[in-house]
DNA sequence: CTCTAAAATCTTGCATACAAAATTCAAAAT
DNA sequence: ATTTTGAATTTTGTATGCAAGATTTTAGAG
């Protein structure tokens, strides 16, 4: 394992990135205790930055404190996956909004650039190359619309991160031919500036997502 | 000042919420720099716990942690007042939504109690009461409709009690009778169990005391 | 008197130490 | 065999110490 504290820094911060990306990437796996001290010292530091990085992820929820116990790697199920995915809908709708608000004109060229590659194709076959522009686009908005208070419980709370982590491997819940239409007409309100019309298609757009998650679950059953 | 530290528990989530008071209660004020030797002495505990609560608060907005320089208490706009009710405006409306589908027979019971002692008045004059009333109707709706993520973002951000500190001491926005109408409305949608109604009108509640808020900014100038 | 530079002081970030709590393990009792 | 008890071990929560960095003070130059 590289270690930290090398290269001067605040060393939480950046434990907590890597154990961020560790649990992300299923090198801690749920349920799973944290082991402080062989942790920390296989991350060359003392269990001091460790901790405070551990107390970080306790209050995204990505970590479970229980007191004098320790810390445990969080679990989630499927239902909880949904209730993000409705946070993301309700949260993604308002910076679709502010976003219309606040776009600058090179912006709104910038955002009409998206996805000209797979306009007038009858069937997108290039998955990857869709989700990519698809995360792309949906980035951009929050860049835009997403400040401040909005942008950082979308980050603390990895909203964003985990909906691309449900079903399919690429991310995507809904398939490409279907999801451009209303990545379009997102693009043309946003453009118009009309706030109201941007925040109803994003929220309905993410609600096709949920309504098939929603499936998926029953169907596990 | 009252020591911390005697009665045994972990010391650091208790120091978190002293010093939540305090900066709500301004007796820290905004941009003070946080002493935290003399903070840490007067709470009678050592620097340790003292940092891993500010940490806490960084991460809540409540006070900016700039590396190697300290921690400050954090500075809000009416601007970003207004952001934190858009917030509350979709966080609580997704909520009322949860609520709706939620919701017990018991809990639709108890919740047709909620302000019967000012219907058919044609003027309501206890804005106290009715201050009082208003914040243990929106507490009863999160309590049902808030869990998890939802609950632990409007709880980590303060939306709730930021709202409430706005404008007017009695914390409401709007006046008693233009907003009992819309109470009466969300809580008839909510018994019906219809949450996309309760979700609206909840959003549209919101959406006047923002209005009033936005007008008052304007004024200001 | 104002500006700069260097020294003195204070503060932060991290490691370390240690008591108290939790967990594990083993032996005894059922 | 299973459960109980309690001693041994591990881990947590917090205090403390200290080096590196930030700030203030002092002193000297212009």
């Amino acid at each position: 394992m590289q270690k930290l504290g090398t290269s001067h820094k605040n060393l939480d911060a950046k434990v907590y990135n890597r154990l961020k990306a560790m649990i992300l990437e299923r090198k801690l796996l749920p349920g799973e205790k944290i082991p402080q001290e062989k942790l920390a010292h296989d991350l060359g530091i003392s269990r001091t930055p460790l901790v405070s990085a551990l107390k970080y992820l306790d209050k995204e929820k990505l970590v479970q404190s229980i007191p004098r116990r320790g810390f445990f790697v969080r679990l989630f199920t499927k239902q909880e996956m949904i209730s993000i995915f409705e946070l993301r809908e309700v949260l993604e709708g308002l910076a679709a909004r502010r976003a219309a608000l606040n776009i600058s004109d090179k912006e709104t060229e910038q955002l009409k650039d998206f996805f000209v590659s797979f306009q007038g194709l009858t069937d997108i076959t290039d998955i990857r190359a869709y989700a990519k522009e698809d995360r792309r686009f949906h980035h951009f908005l929050l860049e835009i619309g997403a400040k401040e208070f909005l942008k950082s419980i979308l980050e603390n709370y990895n909203i964003i991160i985990y909906s691309y982590q449900v079903i399919s491997s690429e991310g995507l819940v809904q398939s490409p031919n279907e999801s451009i239409q209303d990545h379009l007409a997102i693009i043309e309100a946003v453009s118009r500036r009309d706030g109201e019309s941007a925040e109803n298609l994003m929220r309905n757009h993410l609600k096709k997502s949920i309504a098939i998650l929603r499936k998926s679950v029953l169907e596990d059953r």
